[in-house]
DNA sequence: ATTATCTATAGATCTATAGATAATGC
DNA sequence: ATTATCTATAGATCTATAGATAATGC
């Protein structure tokens, strides 16, 4: 059964796309590559005529994942009202906490990433950085140093907030927590 | 190879704290149980004599680990200059980023925690109320509602920048996050 | 006699590969 | 002829259990 050269293309797509959602969801190791072929309509072997292995679609599968969280961020920026408030509240959102499949993957493999290898790792520090120079273009600040300073430990307080909310068994100290760092990230709104 | 009741309590706390510390280095699916008695110094049949499965082991590593944190916390407290501050500074140190296997649960594990038992996130849930209250009493504030506040935002911040610091390939970035976030729950220091 | 530990293994699962198949693209 | 995908499987690993062993504790 083979298929045209762009349909071979557009399976490779279905099968990133695939893993990044996988992945954020069930962590790197608690999904295989039989499960993320057969979620994108397709059979386990066809999975290395794509990728050297599984570790290399893991590091495209974060870019990606990472690409389109700045993507959106700029989106937001357009929308009405206070850009920062906008982007922070969506990120602390009990949406975004409920749906880690479609959401930050620092948030979402954080504490996993540490533990991968160069590929995930070097995808995720570029995606960190320009999650980092987005915010900071909306802090107040009197210089670029002070704005960068602010938006490196908002940031941090971000992902640190929808992790822990994810992980305590308790919804009012889940809730509690987004409610806190939005309040200390947006001071005065 | 029998050994007497003593004994074979030493063992089991031996196989809690080994546990504890490789599910911090290596992930609760990076490190198997033949991993964790071999490390404790016994067979990997011997395990089932004293726990049920593996995760009632990662809930009950877990909440050691957690209570330790806690315990280290009050220590640090009794140690010279601002108790804030030596918390907060030890926290965000680069010896703390560099061994996760002895450091925060809640840091080397945190995006993990969501994905695990009843068990492991309970713990995790108990562990990090007692973190905050802790955190809470340090803080200056008009009331007991504004110092929780401001203890569970810095705390969140904490574990994200901790997070980011070990997951990015950056040694520079690594140590610019724990440097900010450092100044923003310290702000007057 | 009881029981903590050990040896051995069942059964499941996971990554990666080999070889077959069949449709595309020259 | 090339190549994208499929079927089938090798080889490794992981959790959990069964039964044997030998020292403790009544």
């Amino acid at each position: 059964m083979k298929v045209s050269r762009e349909q071979a293309a557009e399976n490779r797509e279905r099968i990133v796309n695939t893993a990044a959602r996988l992945f954020r969801e069930h962590g790197f190791d608690g999904v295989g590559v039989a499960d993320i072929m057969q979620s994108a309509g397709l059979t386990h072997g066809g999975f290395y005529g794509h990728f050297a292995s599984k570790d290399d679609l893991a590091a495209e599968a974060c870019a990606r994942a990472l690409e389109k969280s700045v993507t959106r961020w700029n989106a937001l920026k357009e929308t009405e009202g206070d850009p920062l408030a906008v982007i922070v509240g969506s990120y602390l959102a009990e949406t975004h906490r409920d749906r880690p499949g479609t959401g930050c993957v620092v948030a979402a493999l954080g504490s996993d990433v540490a533990r991968q290898g160069r590929g995930v790792r070097q995808a995720v520090t570029k995606g960190v950085e320009g999650l980092i120079d987005r915010l900071a273009q909306l802090f107040p600040g009197r210089s670029k140093a002070v704005k960068r300073r602010k938006a490196v430990a908002s940031f941090a307080a971000m992902v640190g907030a929808v992790i822990m909310a994810r992980a305590v068994d308790d919804a009012e100290l889940s809730r509690e927590i987004l409610d806190a760092v939005s309040g200390s990230v947006l001071p005065s709104r």
